[in-house]
DNA sequence: GCCTGTGAAAATATTCACAGCG
DNA sequence: CGCTGTGAATATTTTCACAGGC
């Protein structure tokens, strides 16, 4: 058995695959049979070369003088990413994000499907979102073993999301996407990543700032 | 003059700054009074070499054998990023996941302050939210320029936040933070940053997937 | 001729290891 | 003695430049 080529992609590749994939879909959708290197990493908001390095992770996939056919690739990426298996996710923290992220029909096109909701608050417990009902935080365990979840989505308050974490890993989640103002402990092998909506702000205000400071001096 | 150190410091320590500032005002508000990058790189989730490092951008701020001062540092890294100044944002699309940002109170004691919601829908218009009254999208040309606000957020679909990005951009907006799951044009001296919250699930999945591969060969 | 695929080079980022100071 | 601050070493990522195929 051959081992093709490095099974192991950057990160930061995987990341603008998704981006290409997203693209590449609406190109498709709107009947467009192929695209050159420059036109696609200009929609991804990437520079040629390195949208052609990141494609190199797949393996040959274009038409040299021609570009890339659409749909090909479209499909290609969307096996690499695993988009074909639908992955069952839980959402705990139902508040506006957890809505948001429950209502988006996007994560259903993109190989996610949304199991369980849960809060804690009895006045959430329920109500229907995205086509699922609201289910005390009690159920949690339960309803992860009972549908193999792999992923959990915590978007609680800060305070409680170590607690969610712990019994979230417990239940056999493997992969936990947090999204509570605090860095999250699990243990080895469950694999959390954590996005800090008002750290990007602050980012970008930042690097605004100092763009200001460097056109002064 | 003297400028004491480079202006410049790098993206990946300005993101991480933000964090060790919430972890350093958390630890203030317990009454703690020094800390050791060991601990505080436990807390943040980093390497400690590496948060030294990242600290070392602000010039000397610990104490050989002892640790660092946590008000001390706290207000150096909260001035560095610029949290003192308060800065006006206005945030486009109240849907889920803009009432979540709205709402949301730590953006507050982080430097910034909303100055206007907007959306399209009329059912939208006159909500109240964190404060403030949800107007209609014809406002924003005005809003921006009355409150000189800096800063826009779109929470908006894809289809429109093109059109909205260059109405704040051409309204004087100079930084953008977007939500929606497109890549943004602006003109040059408009900084886009982008949040895209499938692609974080994606990545978070397919990092998954890989570590199962790498365990059983 | 044109655009892909890719080695080589440059730029960044992370980690190590230890000198230096309290 | 312990912990910071930092140069040196390493790893990673990005960019360049061009060989190679259509």
């Amino acid at each position: 058995m051959i081992q093709p080529r490095p099974r192991t992609i950057p990160e930061a590749t995987v990341a603008r695959l998704a981006v290409y994939l997203r693209v590449l879909t609406t190109l498709a959708d709107g009947g467009r049979g192929t695209v050159a290197s420059g036109e696609l990493a200009e929609a991804a908001g990437v520079n040629p070369a390195g949208l052609r390095k990141d494609l190199s992770h797949l393996g040959p996939c274009g038409v040299r003088g021609v570009g890339y056919e659409v749909r090909t690739l479209r499909d290609r990426i969307a096996r690499v990413l695993g988009v074909e298996r639908s992955r069952a996710c839980v959402l705990v923290g139902i508040g506006n994000l957890g809505s948001a992220l429950a209502d988006y029909a996007g994560f259903g096109t993109r190989g996610f499907e949304f199991v369980g909701l849960f809060d804690a608050a009895p006045a959430r417990v329920g109500q229907h979102i995205g086509g699922l009902t609201v289910r005390p935080l009690a159920d949690l365990e339960d309803v992860v073993a009972a549908t193999r979840a792999s992923i959990g989505v915590i978007t609680t308050p800060a305070e409680v999301a170590q607690s969610i974490c712990d019994r979230l890993a417990a239940a056999g989640v493997r992969s936990i996407l947090n999204f509570a103002p605090v860095t999250l402990a699990a243990p080895p092998g469950v694999d959390v990543r954590k996005v800090d909506l008002s750290v990007e702000l602050q980012v970008l205000a930042f690097l605004g700032q100092q763009r200001l400071v460097e056109e002064v001096s």
